[in-house]
DNA sequence: AACCGGATATACT
DNA sequence: GTATATCCGGTTT
């Protein structure tokens, strides 16, 4: 195993649909007390504030809830819907709400850890979801506002993907001409993609 | 394919 | 205060 350190937080400052492919093949980390539990990304959706309908921070609405997206990149924005946590990373400079929506990780550590916080066994199905993995990884809302680039939750280098795929976003059905645009990539033929691709 | 759970925030009156 | 919306997932038809 080589030693893996966080990423600094220049590799968050390029722009945010780079960075949301850069952003593949990394590992995201979560240490806890039970563990750590990580994974490589495989998944990701760009959201860009003020032209983009589906983000938390169209026209600039910026408010307590979206206020992190605001800030600088390399910061933790997790929302709850329903019953599920979702976690983003921060991007983008200060005063413009952009962030990158992790859909879905590859197991790499603590994989009986998360088997038993997602009360399944089935690999498959343990983090190829947005609320999925943050249930795996107990990442909830705890994390909102931390830096992505050290303990408790953070993002190392992990491997290159081989080739990446983009399409339109999953879930933003009501939200006009943004729901066509390609904000979202994975890689190509991974197993653990929320949706085939 | 439908639907419902149940956290959080914001919009409406 | 009440109503409505949501970057979802599991269960039921």
């Amino acid at each position: 195993m080589t030693e893996l350190k966080p990423l600094s937080i220049d590799f968050f400052q390029q722009p945010t649909l780079e960075l949301a492919q850069n952003l593949l093949g990394c590992l995201l980390v979560k240490e806890t007390e039970e563990g750590i539990a990580s994974g490589y990304i495989v998944e990701t959706e760009a959201y860009i504030g003020p032209g983009d309908r589906a983000s938390h921070g169209f026209g600039n609405r910026r408010t307590k809830r979206t206020e992190i997206l605001f800030g600088e990149a390399g910061y933790v924005y997790t929302f709850v819907t329903h019953t599920h946590t979702l976690v983003n990373v921060v991007s983008g400079p200060a005063e413009e709400s952009e962030g990158i929506l992790v859909r879905a990780i590859e197991p790499v550590e603590g994989i009986d850890l998360m088997r038993e916080r997602r009360g399944i066994d089935n690999l498959r199905n343990l983090t190829n979801g947005p609320g999925k993995l943050t249930k795996a990884l107990k990442i909830k809302m705890d994390d909102y506002g931390l830096p992505i680039t050290k303990p408790p939750l953070y993002i190392t280098t992990g491997k290159i993907p081989e080739a990446i795929s983009k399409g339109p976003r999953v879930g933003i059905e009501n939200s006009g001409e943004a729901k066509h645009y390609p904000w979202r990539f994975w890689i190509t033929g991974n197993p653990f993609v929320s949706r085939k691709g």
